[in-house]
DNA sequence: TTGCTCCTCACGTCACGTGAGGTGGC
DNA sequence: TTGCTCCTCACGTCACGTGAGGTGGC
């Protein structure tokens, strides 16, 4: 029941180099070193590593994996609270690139590559569904009461720009809500 | 007329050691050094240094910026697209993080903090705004039908999972559109 | 003269990948 | 004996940041 590196590193999918560097940084230690130098990895240690892939799927980083796995549990939730915050801020930074490469590259670009949703696709979609004006309007409306952040992560996603997004906003609170329409 | 690093360094919201950097990869020389070594930028090198911090926003390497600037301008589409295309993938990862961490932390998270839409707060909203069953089956057969790539995108963007998403598209192609609801 | 700016190395970062040169096991 | 796996350095990556130690300009 050991593995020897390579088979180790194979069952999870990752490089032997990888796992000589998760012991050279003192993250995950073979329990048996054979009198030739040879790793062998136990239940445990393939336990571990087993851990470690899962925060690193979360996108840790190995010194945080290390700390994580140190404190046995109690500053996971931690780390991953924090991770997510800073996922938030990388994702909207490339999508800042997203748009910026856009507005670079003008209206002469086959949109089928970008898979990028902009305002004017989800304003057409609505159309074509049968949506008129002044529903469109009402759902923004009911969407910024309940739910500020998101509405604005949304129209952020749409690629609406700041002020627009503003503008939308301001005049959502503006409008007297209908239930039914 | 001319910039001694860190004046040109601060002018364009960089470090001098960036600008240090620069010059030692050869993607940007100062016009003139003095005897005592000093480098002196002229407006053409201020009018690269432009160039490059466009570049820079949209992500591109400063290899890819390099090369883009040797090509007079023939390479740029191409690094472009080829960049849109790395940040959907990106983009993609980083949000299959995001759904990893929330998988783990577990329904006890506050959704404030996440800036994540998801598919419940979607169609509570559309509930809210007083949209059918019907009418939302409808609107995805439009955008199935018009737009398949980006209703993928917009799935995705919501965190509805790859089954179900095949399972929401293939519904969409067998529905029966209705023009006017 | 005092600060401030400038210079050139050189090392650190993060998570490995890639040889080089050599040894052990089936 | 032949391959295959294992070992330990050591250097490269990317875009800088951070000293260290020393000099020039107002």
């Amino acid at each position: 029941m050991m593995w020897t590196i390579s088979r180790l590193a194979r069952k999870f999918d990752l490089s032997r180099s990888a796992l000589l560097y998760y012991d050279s940084i003192g993250l995950l230690k073979p329990s048996l070193r054979g009198a030739n130098g040879y790793r062998y990895y136990a239940k445990e240690d393939a336990h571990r590593l087993d851990q470690i892939c899962t925060y690193r799927r979360a996108g840790l980083s190995l010194k945080q994996i290390g700390e994580v796995l140190r404190s046995s549990g109690s500053k996971l939730g931690q780390a991953l609270e924090q991770r997510l915050v800073e996922l938030s801020r990388e994702i909207t930074s490339l999508r800042g690139q997203q748009r910026f490469i856009l507005g670079i590259l003008g209206p002469g670009v086959d949109p089928a590559k970008l898979e990028v949703m902009n305002k004017q696709t989800w304003v057409a979609l609505l159309r074509a569904s049968g949506f008129s004006q002044d529903e469109m309007a009402n759902w923004h409306a009911v969407f910024e009461r309940q739910d500020p952040q998101k509405h604005q992560a949304f129209l952020e996603f749409l690629g609406v720009s700041k002020a627009e997004i503003e503008q939308i906003r301001q005049g959502s609170r503006e409008y007297k809500e209908k239930k039914n329409h």
